[in-house]
DNA sequence: GTGAGCATACCGACCGGTCGGTAGGGTGCC
DNA sequence: GGCACCCTACCGACCGGTCGGTATGCTCAC
């Protein structure tokens, strides 16, 4: 569990990574405006990298459990699909500094991290596709577009989406999502 | 119509800017990889971020005519939209350095080229948004899903392509845009 | 000669990271 | 009870190095 301030530097640096960028922001600017100072910053983490590695580890984590937890359910692949793409677009909606700075500044890990992150993805995207084959090989979807490409396409929407969603606006998140989810679906039929 | 050192410069620092991100790339490094000086740099550039700018400036006017001339040809609403989706993911694929900056560092421009920028895609949006309710108004198209969001997810694809797309894979750039205006079309019926 | 097209040497600002130190609360021995 | 001891959490001045940018001057085509 995160102490206080640890929360309050990890909020904060996402915050500027979003909308400076990464390399745009200072140390020192973290620290301001978190209102702590660089010791605090440098006894939780070992360098500023480890800023950028803990907001995709939390983000990676939360969406790999969302759709784990759904394809447990065990509904049809149309159903799954639905239920998978709300639930990335509604989470994401909610969290579009980190989806930002995460779309970002992907170049900046480390090998390691970069290595450890490609895996996680990589099977996050196979589990995405293997529902949508399965819906494909059972007849409930369409085989006119390949499966990859179709994931491709659904998976580019939600990272786009820091880019132009709006918290304010007048499209809510869940509104958005059902749209999403039947363009998809209709583009599978 | 730029010299050759002009275009050396800019070509090498799309490349250093796509695999390396913008800040992290040092004036030094364009130059040297570019087997220039930095007296040449600040010759034709009055500073590193007009490099960006020319980057964008000439994407976005290349795509912007492409799309012009397609509307300009008169087909039905699916005809054009298809059109459209393979003109730009050729394209794109064919510029993955540059769209892969420009979507990166999109937030590094300063706030005059941001405006001007902004207006330029603002009308790209809208345009697209046009042919596709113009369909809808027609009976062309489905209006389950609305035009806005279509034109997201439409344009959200191609905007994250150079995060998967290889120019040596199997998948040529003329087979993906079928794939890619299928889907979406199938999605608009 | 004169301006375009460079080359070279250099500057000041700033950056990530370090490090000696401190404040304060827990713990156990007497 | 009280004192020695330690440990976590944090402070902030400082350092070596790098970066974008500039000042000045050479060269050669016209």
């Amino acid at each position: 569990m995160p102490s206080a301030t640890e929360q309050k530097i990890l909020d904060t640096a996402v915050r500027l990574f979003a909308s400076q960028g990464y390399d745009a922001t200072s140390v020192q600017e973290i620290v301001t405006a978190a209102e702590v100072t660089k010791g605090a910053l440098y006894h939780y983490f070992r360098a500023k990298d480890d800023l950028l590695f803990e907001i995709y580890r939390l983000l990676i984590t939360s969406q790999s459990a969302d759709m784990d937890r759904i394809i447990g359910l065990g509904l049809s692949a149309g159903e799954t699909v639905r239920e998978i793409l709300a639930s990335l677009v509604i989470s994401t909606a909610e969290r579009v500094d980190e989806t930002a700075v995460f779309v970002r500044e992907l170049h900046r890990l480390g090998e390691d991290s970069m290595t450890e992150f490609r895996a996680e993805r990589r099977r996050y995207h196979e589990t995405f596709l293997a529902v949508i084959e399965k819906g494909q090989a059972d007849g409930e979807f369409s085989s006119l577009v390949p499966a990859d490409t179709v994931v491709r396409i659904a998976l580019g929407v939600v990272n786009q989406l820091p880019m132009w969603f709006r918290p304010d606006g007048q499209k809510t998140p869940g509104r958005l999502a059902g749209e999403i989810a039947d363009f998809v679906l209709a583009g599978l039929r």
